[in-house]
Order: C-alpha cells, then sequence, then structure tokens
RNA sequence: GGAGAGAUGGCCGAGAGGUCGAAGGCGCCUGACUCGAAAUCAGGUGUGGGCAUCGCUCACCGGGGGUUCGAAUCCCUCUCUCUCCGCCA
C-alpha cells in the first residue's frame, strides 16, 4: 500500500508553463526524480491502478501514460549516451599534445553533438510535461477501505453519536435565528462583500472568538502545536496539497503567483515542504485557526440562504504529519479529536465514511463528520478527516530518514478540520435555541463567553 | 525604497572553466580496541533517472536563460536570506 499514490511531484512541467520572472520557490531542491517513482508504479500496476481510479467514478484517464513512458524511457536512454559520448569527445581536449587542428576537429565534432543532445532534450521536455500534466490532474488512490459508490447516497455511516434533539417547537433555522437575535447580519455582509458572506455582530462575534479559543486550547491540550499561518499561499502551496493544476475555478487569486487560502491545510502542510524530516519527530501534529476562502464556483443555487456556504468562513484545522505504518492510525486519531468538540458542545452528530466516489481529489480515504441540525432536519458536514497518503507528500516533497543510513521515504499527511467554526455556530443556534428565539451557550463554551449563558 | 554580502549534500563549510558529485568537519553506519561504554584508529555514508540484475551510465551545487567543445565555477535574470540606511503597522 506504501506506494499507493499516483500523481507526481512533476512541478517541472508547471513550473515551465510560468511566467518567467515570477517564480518563486526558496530553498528549491525538489526531488525532481520523485516524479518518475510514481509513473513507474502507475506504469507497473496499471491495471490496479486503473481498477482503483475508475471506482471514483469521472473521467480519468491514464491510459496515455503506458505508451508516454515508453517513449520517455527511449529518450531518455538516448539522450544520456549522446551526452556520454559528447564527455568523450571533449576529454580529448585534455590530452597531452593536442595539435590546433586536432582542436579544431574535436570542436565540431562536439558541437555537433550539442546541437543532437539539445534536440533529444527537447523531447525529453515534451514527453515528461505530457506525463506530468496528466499525473498532477490525476486524483489520489482510493484506500482499499474506502467504500465503493458513485455519490454521496453511497456513504457509510460509521457511528452515530447523540440522539438528534427533539425540540417542543417548530425549530427555526440558523438565519432567523441569527438575525433576530441580531448576531448575524447578511445585509451588511451583501454591502460590504457581495452576495455569500456573513457579518457578525456582538454576541455572535464574541461566539465565533470564543469557539476558535475553545478549539485551540483543547487540541492544544491533546498534543497538537498551534500555529497561526498566512492566509496567502504561493502558487506551490497549492500545488503541493493538490488545489492547482486542477481546481483554479476555486481558487480566489491574490495576485499571479499568491492565491488566499481556502483551508488551513495548504498552508500548513507546506511548512515542510521540500524538507527531509526527523524521523524521531513524526508524527508532527498542528492546530491551526484561518479564515478560509472559496469561490464555491459550481454551487449556484445550493444553500443560498444563511451561512452554509459562505466565500469566507473561519475553521481551526488538524493537520498530520505520519509514518506510513502509523498513518491509518493517526487518521482515527484525527477523527476522534475533531469529534470530542462536538461531545464537549454536546451536540448530536454522525461519523460518516465517504466513498470513492465522493472522495475528494487528494484524499485516500475521509470521514466526514456531520452534525444534526433541528432546523435542517438534517445531518450536515461540520468535518472532513482525510487521509492523502503520500500523494500531498510528493508533490510537495516532505520526506524523512526512516533510520540512520536508510534511504529517504515520503510521509504520510492527513488533515481535518477541528471543526468549521461557521458550522459549528449554526449548529448551536439551531440545536440550542428555546420557544422564546433565545439561545442557551453550552457550559463548555462559557468561560470562553465573558459570562453569557443565553443569547437574548 | 537605497547600498552591499550571500544561497553548495542530513547539517556546517571549501571550491573560482575540464582530472568536481564535489575537499574538510559534524552527524550516521561498519570494523578494531573494551567486560561494556566513552575516547581513539580504519573504512563507508547525497538525491533521483536510464540501462542492467558483479555493475554501467546520465542529471542535480537556490530557479530560469546564456557564453563555451566543456560551467558549481563566467554572463544575464528572478527569488530568497543576511547586514546597513530610509520609511512604516
Amino acid at each position: 500500500m506504501a506506494a499507493a499514490a499516483v500523481a507526481a511531484a512533476a512541478v517541472l512541467a508547471l513550473r515551465r508553463r510560468r511566467r518567467p520572472g515570477r517564480t518563486s520557490r526558496p530553498g528549491a531542491r525538489v526531488a525532481r526524480g520523485g516524479v518518475m517513482l510514481d509513473l513507474k508504479y502507475v506504469v507497473e500496476h496499471f491495471d490496479e491502478v486503473a481498477a482503483r481510479l475508475g471506482t471514483r467514478g469521472g473521467n480519468v484517464d491514464v491510459q496515455p501514460l503506458r505508451d508516454l513512458a515508453d517513449r520517455r524511457r527511449a529518450l531518455v536512454t538516448e539522450r544520456d549516451n549522446l551526452r556520454r559520448d559528447q564527455k568523450a569527445v571533449s576529454d580529448g581536449f585534455r590530452q597531452p599534445g593536442v595539435t590546433p587542428e586536432r582542436r579544431e576537429e574535436l570542436r565540431a565534432k562536439s558541437k555537433a553533438m550539442g546541437e543532437r543532445i539539445a534536440a533529444a532534450e527537447t523531447g525529453v521536455g515534451q514527453v515528461e510535461a505530457r506525463i506530468s500534466d496528466i499525473l498532477m490532474n490525476t486524483p489520489n488512490l482510493p484506500q482499499p477501505s474506502t467504500p465503493v459508490g458513485t455519490s454521496a447516497d453511497d456513504n457509510v455511516v460509521v457511528r452515530t453519536v447523540g440522539e438528534p434533539r427533539r425540540l417542543d417547537f417548530q425549530a427555526k433555522e440558523h438565519w432567523e435565528i441569527g438575525e433576530a437575535l441580531g448576531i448575524l447580519d447578511f445585509e451588511a455582509a451583501r454591502k460590504v462583500s457581495g452576495a455569500r458572506f456573513v457579518l457578525y455582530r456582538d454576541a455572535g462575534a464574541r461566539l465565533e472568538r470564543a469557539l476558535a479559543s475553545f478549539m485551540l486550547d483543547l487540541h492544544v491540550s491533546r498534543g497538537y502545536r498551534e500555529v497561526l499561518p498566512p492566509y496567502v499561499v504561493l502558487r506551490d502551496c497549492m500545488v503541493g496539497t493538490g488545489q492547482l493544476p486542477k481546481f483554479f475555478e476555486e481558487a480566489y487569486v491574490a495576485t499571479d503567483d499568491l492565491f488566499l487560502i481556502p483551508t488551513a491545510e495548504v498552508p500548513v502542510t507546506n511548512i515542510h515542504r521540500e524538507e527531509m524530516l526527523d524521523a524521531a519527530r513524526l508524527p508532527i501534529n498542528y492546530v491551526a485557526y484561518s479564515a478560509c476562502f472559496r469561490r464555491e464556483a459550481g454551487s449556484h443555487g445550493k444553500d443560498v440562504k444563511g451561512m452554509t456556504r459562505v466565500h469566507q468562513f473561519q475553521k481551526v484545522e488538524l493537520v498530520k504529519f505520519a509514518t506510513p505504518e502509523a498513518s491509518y492510525e493517526e487518521h482515527e486519531k484525527l477523527v476522534a479529536d475533531a469529534e470530542e468538540v462536538l461531545k464537549r458542545l454536546d451536540l448530536p452528530y454522525r461519523v460518516v465514511s465517504l466513498c470513492s466516489g465522493d472522495l475528494g481529489f487528494s484524499a485516500s480515504k475521509c470521514y466526514d463528520i456531520e452534525v444534526w441540525l433541528p432546523g435542517q432536519a438534517a445531518y450536515r458536514e461540520i468535518s472532513s478527516c482525510s487521509n492523502f497518503e503520500d500523494f500531498q507528500a510528493r508533490r510537495a516533497s516532505i520526506r524523512y530518514r526512516p533510520a540512520p543510513g536508510e534511504k529517504p521515504r515520503f510521509v504520510h499527511t492527513l488533515n481535518g478540520s477541528g471543526v468549521a467554526i461557521g458550522r459549528t455556530i449554526i449548529a448551536l443556534l439551531e440545536n440550542c435555541q428555546q420557544a422564546d428565539g433565545s439561545v442557551v451557550i453550552p457550559p463548555a463554551l462559557r468561560p470562553y463567553m465573558g459570562g453569557i449563558e443565553v443569547i437574548r
């Protein structure tokens, strides 16, 4: 299972496409070859890879890779042989007693060879660019334990925790409650930023801040290191975690080479981009609070009311770097850590294992945590906890040395919301609403609310 | 924003057109010594690609481009880091 990842760290082709003069790659030392290991795996396990990718649905076509791999191999061999020969010719210059005539002869010969090398080189570049293009746009392989299915309907409920609350009055939806209390101001948000934004006021703003502190404190107490990352990242980061090149439409572009983060996963995972991690330090656990910016392209008409789906929301994110041996276990722990938030807030939820067809691009396995919303009378996603295995690590070149003297290996990366704050507020408003429209703050949160027990 | 200096393997650090994948050191591995360890001594130890199943070969010295028969080394350019000055939350 180790070699499960498909897409490659082939930042090469991508980099080539970048406008000159706008590159930025501090301390760049990408293991370029790492790309090809990946290709090798796909080609050598072609049927298996195609089958596993097939369970995702969509139109993933890795078929051309077989031919391309063959062509690449032939071109590389040719180029390398030419280079070796040219080296041999060049050595002639250092022989004792070379006459000027001899030098001129060698010079002409070597120069001609140089031209052939350049041609072969171009060929290799073109083939590798095509390979990279395919691999970079190929999603991760689902883990064997990921249920096979085509849509969210095929997701599997793993466990349900807490009873959906029974209210003895007609449950309202969060926007009704929030606007009536004056803590959610959609009108002001629209004026300031347009559709799909929210502005919190008074106890609402306080609630956002309280939840962030509460979640951060909780996770720090359970072994995560707190970080506060930049909200704007370089293109390479977006490529590393898998948002680019394929999901450009989803991202807010700050400048040509800078992007607003869609999740803290991006900057936090990329903390260790192009690094060799100390095996003794693994697993590394980070918790980060950040705003998240999403275009929500293609979700027109979905969740248009309220703040279920907005262009900016805040989230506390958990990120792990683990050895391949430990990653499955760490994944379970990650989910448990996210669940703990809901348990302490006394919110009913269930954990769902996403089926192959519903899996995100980079994930090999994913659990969603869905919180019960009385207003909508439905379970809605509040956290998504994924294991990416070495998919992101390959793209971002994040490795570790298992033991002194051993070969470097790619780490496994994992992350999950712990949890989305906006949706937690939705859940609190709907679950803790009372007949008179007031909302009771769960005891665990009161210390962070400056004494507020009920928002009325 | 102005002026300089720099970017080399896991880390530190030499190298100034070919004999450099790169001295030396640290770290690590193996062996010797030891009851064992430390110290010491000897040897080994970068990452990928291609062919091949002793092994051979190619690439990689921040990124990109150029000069040259040949570039870690020369030129251009970009990025980043550091020092000084200015400005500023």
